[in-house]
DNA sequence: CACCATACTGAACAGATGTTCAGTCATGCA
DNA sequence: TGCATGACTGAACATCTGTTCAGTATGGTG
């Protein structure tokens, strides 16, 4: 039998299927044999289906919660100086979880779901990157912005598609961009657009303040 | 009893019971209390509950491409010289469709559910936005790029982003950015980053390549 | 040793779900 | 008028799903 422990093995398959198909569309005896147990051992440690899900929920945000405390920007955040501190979601994942590991997928099913949980997570992430935006810009390495909240969402959102569509732009890309070679791609592109803009510069002394084209 | 013929009534349920909870948590049953017909007429009309799904899919296919095809950046793309054509896929959502659609949450299940269909419709939202961006590089309004098929990816991404994240982005804001207010907001703060970047420039004549710091 | 908590199982149950089917009603056509 | 076609229904059916329950094995504790 697999060597892990039965509530375990029962935790892991759980997430790895709930990720995969989504909670509902996951049974019990399905849960049940991947983790080599019977049906009902699986409710015998976690009450319900339903508390397995939260289960597997809270372990899941430990582990993000662990991620992020480990990422350069979160320890330059809390008083440290950091140098290629991004702060990206995606890049996070692409460096702290193997390229198979079922946790982007699983996110992406906690937003998909427009769960609580999964709306919590995104605000406190653009919290977190317009405090951090925001002490760049006072460093002098970000610009200024007229809406330095929405600035911080689309950071963010922009981030979040990365994991949201992943499996498409693996197939629009010919590069998985949460692997290693995909990552670098993605990062110099990204960089480049975030540093001389899509846009030609007509005007490029011009402040933040600008009208949009009607 | 509702005006409509009974089949477009079913259809139309489904449309918005799908897109609220997806496919899989909806019900047959559901859908007729919905449309006010008994759960054998829904078969009756669609054969199948998996039947009527893909009859919902070509529906709203339909509905994408029409909306496509009347925007601006499209009627550019195929002869005519337009303006304000950025070719934004929720700006275009935004102003054909009301703000209780169904159709932009569909669509955010189609490509969340990594349905073949909507991979499809990415990757040629991808083909579209690469040809778009080429063709305002050619004319001088648009940056080129080491890497332009990744940039056009990035630029999509972005925008789906807007749909995928659009309750996650509206509790954040405080806005709706698929309404008017929220896609003017959403639009001008897009475009000064887009024009000027996100990062204060310190090389402005610098092309566009460029290293990651590692 | 006896005792007990815990991990675990097979079998069964109640409810929900997709689907089938015989039959009713209305409408248009010969 | 008679009749065929299609929209529509109520009732039933087989299957699947979450959950319950009585019972077995095991390992530690008094």
């Amino acid at each position: 039998m697999s060597p892990q422990d039965g509530r375990t093995r029962i935790l892991d398959a759980a997430l790895r299927l709930f990720a995969e198909r989504g909670a509902a569309a996951t049974t019990v005896r399905d849960i049940a044999a991947a983790a080599e147990v019977s049906p009902a051992n699986v409710l015998h440690h976690f009450g319900s289906k339903d508390g397995l899900r939260e289960a597997v929920d809270a372990h899941v945000e430990t582990l993000v919660e662990r991620m992020v405390e480990g990422d350069p920007a979160h320890r330059e955040a809390i008083g440290g100086a950091g140098e290629d501190a991004t702060g990206s979601l995606a890049e996070m994942f692409g460096t702290a979880f193997p390229p198979d590991s079922p946790l982007p997928a699983y996110l992406r099913r906690l937003i998909l779901d427009h769960d609580a949980r999964g709306a919590a997570f995104v605000t406190s992430w653009i919290d977190q990157s317009e405090r951090l935006l925001r002490e760049f810009e006072q460093r002098g390495t970000v610009r200024p912005s007229d809406d330095s909240r929405a600035r911080a969402a689309f950071v963010v959102a922009n981030d979040l598609a990365l994991l949201l569509l992943r499996e498409q732009l693996t197939t629009a890309l010919g590069t998985d961009p949460l692997s290693p070679e995909g990552m670098t791609r993605w990062a110099a592109m990204a960089l480049d657009t975030y540093t001389h803009g899509l846009y030609a510069d007509r005007d490029p002394h011009a402040t933040a303040t600008e009208e949009e084209t009607p």
